[in-house]
DNA sequence: CGATTTTTTGAATCATATCAACGTACGTGG
DNA sequence: CCACGTACGTTGATATGATTCAAAAAATCG
């Protein structure tokens, strides 16, 4: 599954690294020595309930979602990632704790992780990481607050629009159900939701 | 509106920063420095959207929520803070942009308040507590994002259960119509709720 | 092609929202 | 101290919209 370092040079992850961490190339490839690949295949189990979390992972490729299983063996997906995107549980990576959501690819990916150890020696090596990691943490909580209080605001009809303006590339390459898990409704009413607005077409 | 330093010892403030930024006496006395008073009436508004958050503020007395206005103009409560708890909208406090949040006092509260230079001085002169306040995020942003997932999963009678179980204090003085916001429902549906659960009784 | 996954459709049901009205508690000013 | 106004909570009747269950159709994959 895990494999060695990655040697050739990776676009998104290399201008990411540029623009918001502004790492010069020989940092990149410092950064590179680091990581270490991982293939997950379509449907396999990257990261479950219980199990600690002991890398944070760069998606190089593919598709995953993250997702857990609530009280009544229900499936809610909290965040799909694609390319370009990290994930992983940060609370168990950093705390080394058990870890209480499901992450399983959606397609044949490939990963860059970056273990606990490595990304130690990382932040000693790069200080200018361990900030852009912090500030990359806080970013994703102004968004998830958002999301928090979306969630409980307007109809899925408004949710749906929404997303599919925010992130048309999801529904390219994600069954709708998976989508429809991840608005919080079922996929029935997706299905009829979406009829309605062909039917009724957006104001023309 | 604001004031002075705050003259005594305050004694949740006091052992929240011994208990998790390590902090000595004299770094206590030295970090109360820092601090501006400020009295919110109940009612009062503290924080509203297109404003810059200017602080980040520890609430010593009284009681505020935040929320948003959604495209229905309807009020959406993302959280309270009740004594001891932090309240502000970071990422404007942070990157000095316009909130989107409302903060508003539901007591007459006493607000200890922490400004973004003072905020940078502090981190200046005691490192460790910008690394206590990164990991306030961190913590954040984890309970966060398992408040979305909750969002998602199961009946309004079980999130109102579970809020009861976690957070017994918000009871005792926040009127129910906020608490039925809060957990995502109509003020009817919490009464009707709340009667079910009397006349149905929790298994004896 | 056969098997599995995904999406759609239909019908019945159920839970919450909505609208309207009333009861109650609280606090302020007369 | 009472009276009045405001804020809060409850109740009822109805409507709305999503869920549920069952089944079929469509798409995808090996």
């Amino acid at each position: 599954m895990k494999a060695a370092i990655p040697t050739n040079i990776h676009p998104g992850l290399l201008r990411s690294l540029q623009q918001f961490v502004g790492f010069t190339q020989s940092e990149y490839e410092l950064f590179c020595t680091f990581l270490e690949v991982c293939h997950v295949k379509k449907k396999e189990i990257y990261l479950q309930p219980g199990k600690i979390s002991h890398a944070t992972a760069y998606v190089n490729k593919g598709c995953l979602r993250r997702y857990i299983l609530d009280d009544h063996a229900k499936e809610i997906i909290v965040n799909f990632a694609i390319e370009d995107w990290w994930i992983g549980d940060l609370e168990s990576f950093v705390h080394q704790t058990p870890t209480i959501y499901y992450i399983q690819a959606l397609e044949d990916s490939e990963l860059f992780l970056l273990t606990r150890s490595s990304f130690s020696a990382l932040c000693e090596e790069i200080p200018k990481y361990k900030t852009f990691h912090d500030e990359k943490v806080q970013r994703n909580h102004y968004t998830t607050l958002k999301r928090l209080a979306l969630a409980k605001s307007g109809t899925p009809e408004e949710k749906y629009l929404l997303l599919m303006k925010e992130q048309p590339q999801l529904f390219q390459r994600i069954p709708l159900h998976y989508i429809a898990s991840y608005l919080g409704i079922e996929p029935e009413s997706l299905s009829r939701l979406r009829k309605r607005l062909t039917e009724k077409p957006q104001k023309s």
